[in-house]
Parts: structure tokens; C-alpha cells; sequence
DNA sequence: TTAGTAATAGGAATTATTACTAATAAGAGG
DNA sequence: CCTCTTATTAGTAATAATTCCTATTACTAA
């Protein structure tokens, strides 16, 4: 008997990549298993849960934090994440967007550091309209250098 | 009698605001709450909670985000933040360590661009030594971009 | 078929944070 | 100093996201 250790690609697991192959929103774990139960109903969060951090350990998908909760992507190539301050999704941003940036910019801190992390802020087009009134805490943007245009 | 609507300096928020002064480290509300409880032991979580909320949204201190939890930092100067991915402790960079980097190199994205935050991934002083055994989470590690001496 | 191993469902447990409410006390104006 | 108004408090309960636990089920190789 060879210990084999090898991930099995069960049904679940299978359809829960699926699902969020076909979402370009980063879903959360309860709205990923939302999808997913319209497939598998009999499945539980936990099987959700678990099976995104095998797949986020593996390298097959991205796991994000927003704020309180987890947000799953199952895009691999390099891009940004721009939060949308009023509504919370969060959107792609293509790599050349920000330019520039590079571990070579960093020198010694007493940290060893390992690598890096650039995260935007922004108001996604759903929300940035005339119709619709928006209120964005002071407490999370005091956390993002703002933009110059954004002070005036 | 004219509605005032004023903040009240009350002996707990000036108290919440010198402990977390004190530290260097950043702590979680819960760390704080320990702090402060040895000055005023009948103090509660939720009074701790709702200070820093207060004076996060005035701009006396700043909130971070560690995963899951709070951080909080009573530093206003302009600095990032480095995580160290085995004990999740949260130190100081001098901004002139990630230089070169400003709004001017974003371009436009579908989302109205509003600021940026750069967070750096390392291991604190105290973890990084021959004696200390490291393990690191695959699926922490897989959201930085790496520097280029780490992949060796 | 049969071990042996790994994955599952379902629910309970945990952790961080927020909400609620009656009692307290800050601070303005007299 | 006193009184009044109302922000703030302590204490508790509630919530939300995630993890842990256990019995059961499914897969793999012999």
C-alpha cells in the first residue's frame, strides 16, 4: 500500500471550480455556494470552504480579503484588485494599470522582506452615477493614499 | 438649550487613545482592551470597539486590516505596513523604502480610481532566525507578488 | 471483495465584531 | 455650583464568517 497523497477531483470539487471560473465578480464563499447548490444541493458550506482553500494551497485559485470576508478568484494571470468603496465588489485591474512597481523599489527594512501587494480603491461604474447617493466611511479610506485629483 | 452634537472627551476614549499610543506594535481591539483594563478594569470590548471607530472616522488613528481582525495604529505619518506571514505581526516602513511609487502611474480602469494602499509581505526579526522552525501558507503567500530573491 | 485512505454532510464551536438597553456622567448654560 | 440634556458607558445578547468535529460514504489498489 503506496501512500498516494493525491488531491481527488471529486464532484464537488469539480463544480465548485466551475463556478467560479464562470463568475467575473470575486464571489464570496456563501455566494460561491450558492451557485454551487443549484447544482449539488445536498452539499454544505464546509465542503465549500474547505475545498477553496485546497484549491487557493494548490495555486489553482486566488484567495482576496475584503475587510471581514474572504473573496475567491479563479483567474491566475498577474493583475490588481480595485475595491469599490461604496458597494464592496471588487474588480480586475490589468497588470499595466499600474505601472512601474517593482520589488526593486523596496530596500532594507528589518523585516525580511518577501514580497509585495498593491491594492486600489475606487467606486465601481455601478455605483459612481448621479442617481445614486453614496456615503464612504471615513474610516476606510484614511487607510489608501488618495489620488491627487480625488483632494481637490 | 441648542443640540450640540459634540464628542465628549470621556476618561476611557482618552485613556484607549494613550495606551495605543504606547505601543509600538499595532494591536488588535482586543489586545488594547487587555492594555486599558489594567487602568480601568470595569471598561467594556464594545466601548473599546467603539472608540477606535471613532477616532478612526476623525482621523486620529488608523485601522488596519490583519486578515480576519483589526489592527490599529495611532501613527498618522505616512508609512506602510509589512505582515509577517508566520506570526501575523504587523510592523513600520519608512515610506521612503518603497520609493518611486505614486497615483501617477494609474491609469484608467472602468472603476473610478479613488487611492492605493502597498502592503508588504516579510518575516519580523523574531521569526527569522535558524532556531525558529517557519511554516508559511501557500494560500497566504499566493496573494503577494514575490521579489525576485525569494524564488532562488 | 476488502482494507485503507480521503472526502463528505451536517451541525456545533469559535472568533471577531456589532447591536441593544438601562444607567452614568460630560459639559454647556445659568 | 447646579441642573439639564444627551453622548457615552457597562454588560449582555446577537450576528457573521469561518473552522472544527464526527459519523458516514466513496474511491483506490490489491
Amino acid at each position: 500500500m503506496i501512500s498516494v497523497n493525491q488531491k481527488r477531483m471529486t464532484r464537488q470539487r469539480l463544480i465548485i471550480m466551475d463556478e467560479l471560473h464562470k463568475m467575473k465578480t470575486h464571489p464570496t464563499a456563501d455566494e460561491l455556494y450558492s451557485a454551487v447548490r443549484l447544482r449539488l444541493p445536498r452539499i454544505s458550506l464546509g465542503t465549500v470552504y474547505r475545498n477553496l482553500q485546497t484549491l487557493a494551497a494548490e495555486g489553482k485559485i486566488r484567495m482576496l480579503k475584503d475587510g471581514s470576508r474572504m473573496r475567491f478568484d479563479s483567474s491566475l494571470h498577474p493583475h490588481y484588485h480595485v475595491c469599490c468603496l461604496v458597494c464592496g465588489r471588487i474588480g480586475d485591474v490589468p497588470e499595466r494599470v499600474v505601472k512601474g512597481f517593482s520589488g526593486e523599489m523596496l530596500e532594507k527594512s528589518d523585516y525580511r522582506i518577501i514580497g509585495f501587494k498593491v491594492e486600489l480603491a475606487g467606486i465601481c461604474p455601478d455605483c459612481d452615477n448621479p442617481g445614486k447617493e453614496v456615503t464612504i466611511e471615513n474610516e476606510t479610506l484614511n487607510d489608501f493614499k488618495l489620488l491627487d485629483d480625488c483632494t481637490e
